[in-house]
DNA sequence: TGAGTCCCGATTTTT
DNA sequence: TCGGGACTCA
């Protein structure tokens, strides 16, 4: 610590002249290196879009640590996604150097789950439920399986009581700071008093499981604090440094727990409980002392706050400086991210609300290039849009990885990514399809997680049968009825499962073994390597993890399960998810090998709170990022294309009716405006396909005309290059648009009564580029040259999919969706006058699976040759589809699907077998190859052995030793 | 236990 | 429309 007090510290650093803060302080302005350098205390930072909160944020700790003297364990800084904090613990490290490792950095929820395992077991419920360190932390579908459970059993309804609805209602109450006994205290109502009731007992199953729903990481560890005031003391003395990301964002859960580590005085509730601190009565130097060696630093935006649906409440962040009265308040209006332009349009937006704190943000930038707006006819001519538009930048030197494509709804992805594969161009789905959601790494997480904590009953049921052992349904009701009889959990009944009534023989022989491998093979083998503090041997294991997956996997016989079922065709997908599975494997490799700790603990924490797979390899490459406005909170991108701006979509639909939703809505939309540094595209469609529900019950697709967004009328007039709809909104065609022109584009675009609308010259466009590189090319692919639909496995099914709902598309004519009355004249309508050439060929109602289809002079496909170099680094053959869907043939795509990952890892390599060779297994002895399937590294043997018989394996997995080749 | 059938929900956003 | 889960029957 400092020789000096901390006062004098302040006043010395706050001269800007001191050279040793340079490099912490440098190209900083007056506020960004107040709030670095500030003093003690509580401070609240407000900081707009692109105000450079990340870089305070980062400095502020090599502040504290470099020049306060601080310890860099006693910093805690909470950050509002995974990958935030891993981004600002690498800049961290970066500045601190010395090899000084910024430990206490991470989400809420990670950070608390951390605490937890160290503290957990000081904690029990007045009902006395307790939980152990090695508990596990249950996603939605293990707590609603445990919710369903607890609900039958108390026989309720579940149409009166929805279980969706409870576990919503249940989350929702623990989000705004209620533990069961709380609720329980408050609840009056007849329904609410039912709730208290389910929220207890679903509480108390969650104990025998040991296990914490997501929600419960952060309000059981505050309930913790508050039980305990020893831990929380001994926690508050440790931690003397609290910052705050994304404050607009935090719920109450999450206040409380900001407020237990990080005031110094006690909150009203507990002073007038009689204990803690008060700051009454103090002089401001007496509160100033207090705060000694203390900050608290929050950070936000209340213009950003999207997060209301998880009862985030930025009126906490607007009520901060009242809750600390000595708090410093910075603001930061500084933009530094984006052109004149691009904040105009967003300010002009976020105007319209009413609720927020008054901030300016001054640009510090040129006015830079207008806004493009397009409206395309459908969802598809909206993405085919956008696409042609990336690959235009693309050829002009910006890379796929400086693009976005942000929407506001999942769903909208995936006409999107239908283009995007279509046209090649690389592009990875954030936050898309999860890897650990395919129903495969689920099954060897819960081997993982029932290793690690064999109370876990969801997991065990989940793979108790997987493979299969001959335990069906009924023999586990016998045995959770003995469980729950015994008051124990699910495996210890397994254990004993000769004792239980009505079970066959060979079931009792499979449960005890099933049980009995767990214990005595699995868990001994999750041990990491240690040294023994008496003998000073080594002991454990070096790979506790990926070792203890290739045990499991070689004791269940999964993947040999999987080979099997490859070869069947059973399940055409099983390929992809063998290499799933080594896709994990290799994540549990490189996790072995940089982790702080590699145990399992911290892996299946890590993996349960972190839901996509960040392969930093693939960050590396050139591909496009497609995400939702929620997840690109934070980030930042050269150029954004925002999607699908029509009322329903964005503002969504659930959204019209309230105003305060709507102003949610509005945020959504300023935070997509304030991504863009450079060149912002807003799209939308006047025509969407919907599944919308019939009052006789039936559903069916329709298409749907929505108007415009009411947020396009709110974007100053002259921003937008382009057509625009006005006040009034065009419901629908490009006949009714209501709008003005962009002065440079005096052409009218519409044909009228159509509702097809001739698309506005290239010449002026974006950057006055009146020399257009596109020499006239028609704008729709036409398929023709396109290997898409022939795509084999998952392909074919996608393929279809696409030419049915697109038919007219890629071939103009006949279609049956494009028919060619709608789109008219077909020659006339191209981008840029271009001609749409081979309008008439092809069509049908599969264009796109048959390969038919007009032959359109696109660019990259002029004269049906295929123009290499505009596609640089693409990839050539069509997009290898893995079957890895938890679904089959559910057309979802992720980074997963679109492959042509260079850098993939590695195929395992195996010794290549022919069909008579003779090899040995570990477990099978010696046996023949009779066939192989498949080629290259998908190669699987059928292998003839002895005893065992005929078995699939996977040469990868299998270590297969090949003896001499039988003459 | 496994195969077949029927019905329901799906589309808001995420740790 | 389509997939998954619940339910039924052999």
């Amino acid at each position: 610590m400092n020789e000096t007090t901390g006062v004098e510290v302040v006043s010395a650093i706050m001269a800007p002249q001191m050279p040793r803060h340079q490099d912490i302080l440098a190209r900083l302005n007056k506020e960004q290196a107040q709030a670095v350098s500030q003093g003690w205390g509580p401070s609240l930072i407000v900081a707009g879009a692109g105000s450079g909160k990340t870089t305070v944020l980062t400095r502020r700790v090599a502040f504290l640590i470099k020049e306060l003297g601080q310890d860099a364990d006693s910093i805690m800084a909470v950050t509002f996604t995974n990958k935030a904090a891993k981004e600002m613990k690498t800049r961290i490290e970066t500045i601190i150097g010395d090899r000084t490792r910024f430990q206490w950095i991470g989400t809420f929820h990670s950070m608390c789950a951390r605490l937890l395992r160290k503290y957990v077991e000081d904690y029990k419920t007045p009902e006395g439920w307790q939980w152990s360190k090695n508990f596990v932390i249950y996603d939605e579908t293990d707590s609603m399986n445990v919710l369903k459970a607890e609900m039958k059993k108390l026989g309720f309804d579940d149409k009166v009581f929805p279980p969706k609805e409870i576990r919503a209602t249940i989350s929702a109450l623990k989000n705004d700071g209620y533990t069961y006994n709380l609720y329980a205290a408050e609840a009056v109502a007849y329904r609410e008093r039912k709730i208290a009731e389910i929220f207890a007992v679903y509480q108390k199953g969650l104990a025998t499981n040991n296990a914490f729903d997501f929600d419960d990481l952060i309000l059981v560890f505050t309930d913790l604090m508050r039980r305990n005031p020893a831990v929380r003391a001994s926690l508050t003395r440790r931690f003397q440094h609290l910052m705050i990301d994304e404050f607009q964002d935090t719920n109450k859960s999450q206040y409380e727990f900001v407020r237990l580590l990080g005031d110094v005085f006690s909150s009203p509730e507990e002073i007038s409980a009689g204990r803690g601190r008060s700051l009454a009565g103090l002089t401001e130097q007496e509160v100033k002392d207090q705060w000694h060696e203390r900050s608290l630093m929050v950070v936000g935006d209340v213009d950003q706050s999207i997060y209301s649906w998880r009862k985030a409440d930025y009126r906490i962040f607007l009520g901060f400086q009242n809750d600390f009265s000595n708090c410093n308040m910075i603001k930061l209006e500084e933009n530094y991210r984006s052109t004149s332009t691009i904040l105009d349009i967003a300010n002009s937006v976020i105007r319209n609300n009413t609720e927020r704190i008054d901030k300016e943000l001054r640009c510090n930038r040129d006015a830079g290039a207008k806004a493009t707006y397009y409206e395309g006819s459908d969802q598809i001519d909206e993405a085919f849009y956008v696409v042609e538009e990336l690959k235009r930048l693309k050829a002009r030197g910006r890379a796929y990885n400086d693009a976005t494509i942000l929407y506001r709804t999942n769903a909208q992805s995936r006409a999107i990514e239908e283009v995007l594969i279509r046209s090649g161009v690389p592009y990875t789905v954030v936050g898309g399809t999860k890897f650990y959601d395919r129903a495969e790494i689920k099954d060897i997480i819960a081997y993982l997680k029932l290793t690690f904590n064999p109370k876990d009953g969801q997991s065990f049921m989940r793979v108790v049968n997987q493979p299969r052992r001959g335990i069906g349904k009924t023999s586990m009701e016998r045995l959770t009825a003995y469980a729950d009889q015994r008051g124990c959990s699910v495996i210890e009944a397994a254990v004993e499962a000769q004792r239980i009534g009505n079970l066959s023989p060979k079931t009792m022989a499979a449960l005890s073994q099933f049980a009995n491998c767990v214990f005595t093979r699995w868990r001994p083998r999750s041990v990491p390597e240690q040294l023994n503090e008496e003998t000073g041997q080594p002991m454990g294991y070096k790979d506790p993890i990926s070792g203890l997956i290739q045990m499991i996997l070689d004791d269940t016989g999964y993947m040999d399960m999987l080979a099997e079922e490859a070869m069947n065709s059973k399940d055409e997908l099983a390929v992809g998810r063998m290499e799933n599975i080594r896709e994990l494997l290799l994540v549990a490799k490189e996790f072995e090998d940089v982790a702080d700790t590699p145990d399992l603990e911290t892996f299946l924490t890590r993996i349960s709170l972190v839901s996509d797979l960040d392969n930093e390899k693939l960050e590396k490459e050139d591909n496009l990022k497609l995400m939702t406005l929620h997840s690109a909170k934070g980030l930042e991108f050269p150029v954004v294309f925002l999607m699908g701006l029509e009322e329903g979509i964005l503002p969504h639909m659930r959204s019209l009716e309230s105003d305060t939703a709507m102003e949610e809505e509005r945020r959504l939309m300023y935070v997509g405006v304030t991504r863009a540094e450079d060149l912002l595209y807003i799209t939308r469609a006047r025509k969407r396909s919907f599944i919308n529900r019939q009052a006789d019950g039936s559903s069916g697709f329709s298409a749907q005309m929505l108007p415009a967004s009411r947020f396009l009328s709110e974007i100053t007039p002259g921003l937008l290059s382009g057509f625009f709809p006005g006040a009034s909104g065009g419901a629908g065609g490009g006949n009714t648009r209501g709008g003005g022109y962009d002065d440079e584009n005096q052409e009218h675009w519409g044909g009228g009564g159509s509702g097809f609308a001739k698309k506005p010259s290239r010449e002026g466009y974006i950057d006055d580029d009146s020399s257009s590189s596109r020499s006239g090319g028609g704008y729709y692919d036409g398929g023709g040259s396109d290997k898409y639909g022939d795509n084999s496995g998952g392909g074919n099914r996608t393929g279809g999919g696409y030419g049915n709902s697109n038919g007219g598309r890629s071939g103009y004519g006949g279609g049956n969706q494009y028919g060619g009355g709608q789109r008219t004249g077909s020659g006339s309508g191209g981008y840029g006058g271009g001609q749409r050439t081979g309008s008439g060929a092809g069509g049908g109602a599969k264009p796109a699976a048959s390969g038919a289809g007009g032959g359109a002079s696109r660019q990259v496909y002029r004269n049906g040759q295929r123009v290499e170099g505009l596609t640089t680094g693409q990839r050539k053959e069509p997009p290898r589809t893995f079957a890895n869907q938890h679904t089959p043939g559910q057309f979802k795509p992720s980074m997963y699907d679109n492959t042509g990952r260079p850098g993939a890892p590695a195929e395992p390599e195996f010794e290549r077998m022919v069909v008579g060779d003779v090899v040995q297994h570990a477990k099978f002895g010696v046996g023949k190859v009779e066939q192989v399937i498949g080629e290259g590294n998908k190669e699987l043997y059928a292998i003839t052995f002895g005893e065992p018989g005929k078995k699939i394996l996977d040469p990868k997995f299998a270590k297969l030793i090949k003896l001499s080749p039988e003459a």
